[in-house]
DNA sequence: CGTAAGCTTGACAAAGTTCAACGATTGTGG
DNA sequence: CCACAATCGTTGAACTTTGTCAAGCTTACG
């Protein structure tokens, strides 16, 4: 497992290849848009759809948000009414204590789904912040739960994008309650780099979006310890790191480190 | 928040009071029975089901496994074909790694569900564990796609289901990232002490199901610290512990543990 | 271009782990 | 039903990891 342990929905990498438009009609923050053309579909639509409902499925238009760096998309507290996918850029979500400590719980990518802790109780229970320019598509929740009714494959798909974030937080706990920092760090770079991979990115040479006290934070350590080991793993010839931008050495080296 | 840090689905207190029977018909590992009787209904069947859908659902019957402490009611790898209700005892979900590291991810009372994270891949991602005699109801996946295209409000039940466990396991993050060891261990007992009142039990004084290594498991750190947690929390007059007895003896005491 | 935010590194402190010994409890087979 | 083994729990002492504080440097942004 090590490098799934904060592992996301498996995509057809194909899906995903450059970043760019994908069918952004206007600049205004709701934009819309034919879904029937996104390259999120193999993710919106699952791809065995019967005729009928794929007709029907194919003709809805949801609504888009941009966001620019810091922009939340929703706030804990806030009014469940709908589920977000990301399109294009990377979004945090951050939970936080009354007494103000807060934790990142999630760094999520093109194609993830986001916001479905506020269905329990009908508000949001964390925070979603975009970490750059970002597209993200609003589905309405009523209309998911309408739809989900009329195909059963989106039901399904809708059941596995659930399933999906809690086996996602399961393997966050592991790492969190098992393993040592320099462990930590390893599974979130090794992590990072397949996803990214599974979007058609380099798998060794990458932009980390998150500061060091960022990932200190969803890795649960300090910032400073994050440092220290981003140092140490670059003297030990397992990556080179210049500020955000990381390129990965030594993969296998970097493996190594977790289990002893 | 704080003993809400491990939390579970809301039920009215009324649905749990004593433990007992509740509709078994024999003894066999699989047992049958009306589901319109249960005490688990007011979960199984949302409060404001409609006449013609509620009188199908209540004619449904799910069958029942009976497990004996330390029996599994799945492990991870094995086909999803179903979730699972807690009706009367303890279950323990465990995540491993492949070095045999392992990871206690959930305590579970009577009325929550378990299983939700083998939808993701067709496998279950866990092991669910009985804690003593357990009677569990099996509701197969599939039963469960029709029923809940064909009533809205069962549909949007199990979504709420799937969101409350997201919603538990994002606050278990925040705990094994965020929380010392004494915090920890005091917002597992606040936890406790709530979910069993909930349950018609005394809010002060309880069983701990899990050995101190489990515990320390699901909190994230080793069986002697939470041993020397407990026995210092005794010495401060917090709590009385004997054993796996627990009685709560200030709960404002423990309540002050958590933010400094 | 200046200021704030982000990053690195060192020295020290604190929290938690490890190892070890021993006592208590539980469960099982004689 | 007892006895013995295995598991579970407690506690101390030494040690390791990670956190804290502080200083200085770099980068990014208005």
């Amino acid at each position: 497992m090590s490098a799934q342990l904060l592992a996301t929905p498996e995509l057809s990498p194909a899906a995903f290849r450059p970043v760019s438009e994908c069918n952004a009609r206007t600049m205004s923050s709701a934009v819309q848009g034919s879904c029937s053309g996104c390259r999120l579909q193999e993710l919106c639509l699952p791809s065995g759809l019967s005729e009928r409902p794929l007709r029907e499925f194919a003709a809805v238009v949801f609504p888009h948000r941009r966001l620019k760096a810091g922009e939340a998309l929703f706030r804990s507290g806030a009014i469940f009414d709908a589920v977000y996918l990301v399109r294009t850029g990377f979004v945090k979500t951050v939970v936080l204590l009354e007494d103000g400590r807060e934790q990142v719980t999630g760094l999520h990518m093109p194609g993830e789904m986001l916001g479905m802790d506020g269905l329990a109780s009908g508000r949001h229970a964390s925070d979603a912040v975009a970490l750059g320019d970002t597209d993200i598509c609003v589905v309405p929740y009523d209309r998911l739960e309408t739809l989900s009714c009329e195909a059963r494959e989106v039901q399904r798909h809708l059941h596995r994008m659930f399933s999906h974030e809690i086996v996602r937080e399961q393997r966050m706990m592991l790492l969190l309650g098992s393993m040592r920092a320099e462990e930590r760090v390893t599974a979130f770079l090794l992590n990072l780099s397949e996803r990214l991979t599974a979007r058609g990115y380099s798998p060794s040479d990458f932009v980390l979006r998150l500061t060091r006290e960022e990932i200190g934070s969803l890795l649960g350590m300090k910032l400073e310890t994050v440092s220290r080991i981003f140092s140490k793993f670059q003297k030990a010839g397992l990556i080179e790191i210049d500020g955000k931008h990381v390129r990965i050495v030594s993969i296998e080296g970097l493996r190594g480190v977790i289990g002893r």
